[in-house]
DNA sequence: CGACAAATTGAGCCGGATCAAACTGAGTGG
DNA sequence: CCACTCAGTTTGATCCGGCTCAATTTGTCG
């Protein structure tokens, strides 16, 4: 049972589960669905009935700017419920798309919405773990509204390797992480080219090293000095 | 009862409440705070065991950046909770401070508990109004990051015109937003100088006056093009 | 080998930042 | 009633970080 394991886990690292909870979580029914690099998944406007959990790969939401570009607003990695938030607004608000090739496991909102009932404190965990991603919303407002492009860029990359650390995604200090310079680019508001020559300047520093789709970062309190990032948001244990 | 009067009607424009929600909400103990302009309600690393209602006035949540600015990543008006989020979290991770003026109603964290754990629709109807804030700040981070200083202002002053008529505070098509250009500087992520020209620009169009605290659009629909506002994200029914 | 996405480099330009100064208006106190 | 203060607004001048446009290179996959 991956799907529900992954879930477990994931509410374990907030809450203590009591067995009854494990077990309401680990009866949950859930389908698993692969997903393909740039797979939509959501588009806005949509009226999902149920929700996924990611087990595999990341995902992005983003929204389509008039000039052809596109602003990334949040990545999801593993234990990740990316449109939990339809539970109670319904509509969907901007696109979902996977990045790299993924698996999910899709939840109807009739089975979460039972689960709520019966388990408050798993009703709680879930609006708990809603209110940690608006968290990561307002450090990007922060982060984009009035930091340096290697500032920007530097927190960014430290978010991406706490939050996959955190996710137990990481080894040997290697994080694989399959965002392309588009992506970086996206949700920096930097242009890409900009983006490439600030990266370049990050690895020029011996900050950072990222090539295919693999980021590891030499020294973690400098690069995390250079974008003021301190990883109090993202309310870990 | 002026308090949960004040919640009762923000969350009943979202759900249909029973007579004993309603009353449910109406025994909530409260506390009337009054609120100097810039107060200091809570301060980043703060663990608040309350949350407060806004009554009247405005209120921000905000970072200090590095060399002594800061950025806004919210505003709050009447009804909303711009701390709900530490029933859940804990500590909080922001200031939030008064703009003007204004009042608050506090509910202690173990009643707003209480009432969650005995109404399941009105624990709902919480959650769904931090999923609000949520969508609005994602928003912002769409707004911040990709668009022009023109289309940045447009947008937020087209936000703050339609949340401050669902909450019943414009008439005759006049918004008190007690804002200063500050204000409006921190929280687009543009520098004083610049909002201001941007300011004076959105006058000599014609497409906004903005004096003394008193907001007013002519042309609602031009507002909303140049900024690519459109209200969906505010989930207003 | 060709095709195509991703990454890289170069050159020129511009939106918005910065620095500095002046102006306005609402208190506040003599 | 006027002088003083102080926050907020406005104006002018200059500068620079990041954007744009355009071309080249690299890597990957069929």
């Amino acid at each position: 049972m991956p799907a529900t394991n992954t879930l477990v886990a994931k509410l374990e690292s907030q809450f203590h589960l009591t067995p009854e909870e494990r077990d309401a979580i680990a009866a949950l029914p859930s389908r698993l669905v692969a997903l393909s690099p740039d797979e939509i998944i959501h588009r806005a406007g949509d009226r999902p009935t149920d929700c996924f959990v990611v087990l595999d790969g990341m995902v992005s939401s983003s929204r389509d700017i008039e000039d052809g570009k596109r602003q990334i607003m949040s990545f999801y990695v593993r234990g990740d419920m990316p449109d939990l938030r339809t539970l109670h607004l319904g509509v969907i608000d901007c696109d979902v798309i996977a990045i790299g090739p993924g698996q999910i496991a899709v939840i109807e909102h009739e089975d979460l919405r039972r689960i709520c009932q019966q388990h408050p404190r798993i009703a709680a965990a879930f609006w708990r773990s809603t209110l940690v991603i608006a968290a990561i919303y307002r450090e990007w407002i922060v982060n984009i509204g009035h930091r340096s492009a290697l500032a920007r860029l530097s927190h960014l990359l430290c978010e991406m390797m706490v939050r996959h650390e955190a996710a137990g995604l990481v080894h040997d200090g290697v994080c694989e992480l399959p965002l392309t310079q588009m992506h970086l680019s996206a949700a920096t508001g930097l242009s890409a080219v900009h983006l490439n020559r600030t990266l370049q300047e990050l690895r020029k520093r011996g900050l950072v090293t990222f090539y295919g789709g693999r980021l590891a970062i030499p020294d973690r309190n400098a690069l995390a000095a250079l974008g003021n990032f301190s990883p109090d948001y993202l309310y870990l244990p």
